[in-house]
This record gives structure tokens, sequence and C-alpha cells, in this order.
DNA sequence: TTATGTGAATCCCTTCACAGCC
DNA sequence: GGCTGTGAAGGGATTCACATAA
């Protein structure tokens, strides 16, 4: 893939856009609940409501993939189902190792979720020799040493790093040279891999800190000047001896928006 | 530009891009990283190697927190430190419950990420009743039963579900009725709130899912034409009695880019 | 000279609104 | 009539590039 421009900004072969792919998971799994109900079609508007989208961004979504509903009548179920697995690539069988079983990679183990869908666990690897042979939801654990061998041997591409943050990096280094190309990364580290390795990021503390932001908005709105006062009790910085050339957004004046 | 649902602008209230809000976090962490080694000063370059973000990005994204570096020099990271957690509202104690307190649950609970960023585990709660009483992480497993008493009790605003999916549409009802306006949901499920309460979602299988497609692609490259061969495999769509009308996004020509 | 802070340009995603087909 | 599929408009976010300040 040559990194310049399209030049064909229309039909461009798979060009389907980030943000829709990561949606795809969505449908599938709303599409799914309607196909165990046995549910025939389903609109637009209905399958945007299970999903938790709005329809015009569903329509959208699966316009990227072709022309596969119905005007008038909606979309066929089980032929979406089929379609966005397909396009997702879960119609085939993805080995996965699990690094670092721990309370999270135990849990990550004991998903559900993975082995309903393609997903399968070929491994569970960690690098405390004590847990070496002891059954994770059905399977021994293996040592890490072995790591190399369970990767070439399972043909595994993708692989779930659940190990402390100091060791994320190391492990990660690892299942690269040992041919994983898609990482999922649950140390709070940010991992750097080589080109063509792509790395996703779940971080349970940033999701946090993301809703503690909104949260002090909300509790902000009764008592805006609190976070003004806060200000003043921070230490200054230590660059620059040190008149108070702190600056807010909006300044120091209380920030009131125009409506 | 009639039918304008929204009478607030949403999200602008202090007028920090959601996209800088998410991002933040991976900030502190960098920069708490380099306290830690009593590091002084940054400059935005290596911060933002630090983070996994380019420096263009990282300097925008401080600039709607007001200016905080220094010209010539770069940042000074206690100050930073203290400026990112205030502006996320880190400053101040947060209690949170975790429900379902299986795998996933225990392992939210062991987890040093939350302690060890103004989040506190105010209780564990779960339904089964043989758990009750039951230490885990050092706290001892509440009942469902006592959900709201613990919340109005602690002065919970922020709630995480970790319970199965069926069983999470549920809790958080109860939680939104207890009092709690953030909710942190593990469960694949799409939660229903009143408006006011903010809903993130972790999925642990849709992040697995998202690395198969682009793995997928990345194995497609070689064989272009496989995905084609499988599509003539696929159930015909049981609407509208079946010539075969559906179409790819190339139609039916082999999807092949110029490259 | 160095590195921040920020208008301007660009890119990407979302939403609208309606043409097209059932 | 109903609902999909999609150009076009709109809005954000990212990146560029340079004026600005130490």
């Amino acid at each position: 893939m040559a990194t310049g421009r399209t030049h064909r900004p229309a039909t461009r072969s798979r060009g389907i856009p980030e943000a829709t792919v990561a949606r795809l998971p969505l449908y599938l799994r709303a599409l799914t609940a309607l196909s165990e109900r046995s549910v025939p079609t389903v609109s637009s508007e209905e399958l945007a409501a299970a999903a938790g989208v709005n329809s015009a961004k569903l329509r959208k979504d699966f316009s990227y993939l072709g022309s596969y509903g119905t005007r008038g009548v909606g979309y066929d179920v089980e032929y979406l189902v089929y379609q966005i697995s397909r396009e997702l690539g879960l119609t085939q069988d993805w080995p996965v190792v699990i690094v670092g079983i721990g309370n999270l990679g135990a849990a990550l183990a004991n998903y559900g979720g993975f082995a309903s869908r393609g997903f399968r666990v070929a491994a569970l690897i960690d690098a405390d020799p004590a847990m070496a042979g002891k059954p994770v939801a059905g399977l021994p654990v293996k040592h890490t040493d072995e790591l190399e061998a369970i990767i070439s041997d399972n043909g595994v591409s993708i692989g779930v790093i659940a190990t402390p943050a100091g060791a994320a990096q190391q492990v990660c280094d690892r299942l690269v040279a040992a041919g994983v190309t898609s990482i999922l990364n649950f140390a709070p580290t940010v991992l750097s891999v080589p080109e063509g390795v792509d790395v996703r990021k779940v971080d349970l503390s940033i999701e946090l800190q993301i809703l503690a932001f909104h949260e002090q908005r909300k509790a902000g709105e009764d008592a805006a000047q609190e976070s003004a006062a806060q200000e003043s009790a921070a230490p200054a910085p230590a660059v620059s001896g040190g008149a108070d050339r702190r600056k807010g957004p909006d300044g120091d004046v209380p920030a009131v928006m125009p409506a």
C-alpha cells in the first residue's frame, strides 16, 4: 500500500473507514441477538437503536461494505451477519495467546466473548514458574520459555498482553519476533513496535479518568468557582523564577460562555 | 437546520475537545513516570514520544488547558502533573463501586491503577449470596441488596459494571436510581440511561475483532482473491426471491488494488 | 537560537436530506 | 408508502508552519 493519495477517490477497493470498522462488531452483536430470536429482517432504524448509534451512520457504514439491504424492506439478518463476519475476518479461525495470567489474564481466558467469535485461545503464558501447568479456564499455563514455539506451532498472529507494565515491552518484542503482527495491550504502557504490527490498547484506569473529568464538570456546574480556588493552591512552576504568570484558558475571569 | 435536537452545543462547557480529554490521562501517565525519575522539565517532542502521540497534537491539546509551558524551554513536569490532574478531577477523591465480582470484577478490584489515581474502591458488590463476605482485594464482597445504601452512604457517583450481559441493564438502572451518574461498562451490552448520565464502554472482544480485521487485510495482500471466493459461499439473502443481486463494494470484479 | 502556542489548511467523520428502488 | 443508499454540507480533529516569546 502506497501511502500515496488515492488516485481513485470513489470505489476504493477496501477503503472502509477506521471508524466504521470499529462499529462493525457492535452491529454484529446486535444482529446476532436478532438472529437468535429468529428475526428475519431489520430496518436501519431498529438495528441502529439496538447498537446504540443513529441510523444514518449505520446506513453509511453499511454502504462501505456494499448494497446489502432492500429498499422499502430493510436488511436480511442472516445475510448481514455473514457479510459482516466475513468483512471482519471472523469466518476464519484466529488462534491467540494470552501472556500474563494474573487476575486480568485469567479473566480474559475465561471470557466467553473470545471463543464465541472465531477466536481460539491457543495458549496461556506466564513468567512465573509456579504457574506452569496450573489449569486456568481449562488450559494448562505454559512458561514464557515456550512462547516462541507455541506461536510458530500454532500459527498465532494475535497476542494479548496482560502482564505488569514493566514486562510488557519485553513480551511484546518476543511476540513480534516470533511472528505476531497484532497485539492487544492491557498493560499501562506505550508499546513500540516495528512498522506493520498493529497495537490496540485497553486501559482501565484511563477510562475511569475520562469519566472523572465529566463527573467533575457536572458537579462544577453548581460550584463553578471551586476549580479557580483550587488553582491558587497549585505548586509554582519551578522554571523561570516565579511571578504568577500562569493563565487559564479564560484568564482569571469566570469562565462563562455566551451559551 | 431546524429540527435541531441539541439545545446545548453539547460537550462545551470548558471547551476542551473530547479527543483531548481522552489523551490527558496518557500525558499524565508519561509525566508521572518522568516525575518519579526527577526529570524537571520536558519538551513537547519528548513528552509526545513518551505518550505515543505527535508533538503538534500534544501542544494543541495543552493549549486548551492554558499556557503552561515556557518557550525555548519546555514544560515543568511537576506543574503539568498538577494541572492535568486538576483538569481531570483527580485532585479529589472518587469513590467507586464495582458490581459483578467474577474474574473480571476481581481483576479490576486488584488493579493498582485505580487506587493510585484518586479512585477509591468503596465497595465490591455481587448478586451471589455465596460471595457475600468473602474478601476480594482486601474488601469483603457485599450483596446486591446493599447497593443503594452503599452508594448513598459513600457518596458514590461512579459505578463499574462487570456483570454478565444479562444483568447489566438492571444493575445500571439501580445504580442510576441510587445516584450514580457515571458508568464504566464492561458487559457486552448497550446500556440505556437517562440524560445526564455518562456511560463508557470497554469491550474486550470488540477490540480483538478490530485487530482481526486488520490482520485479515495483511494476509489478504498476498491472496487477494480469497475473499471473493468466500463471498460466493455466502448464504443467499432470504428476502426477495433470489436472483444474485448482491454486490460488493466493487461489484463482482476482483477487488485488486492499483497499489 | 530554541521550543511553545496557534491561525490556517487538511483530513476524516457525522449528519442531512433526498433520489432511487422495492 | 417505506426504507435504503449516497451526494453534499457541516463539524471536529489533526497537521502544518510560523509568529511569538524566553
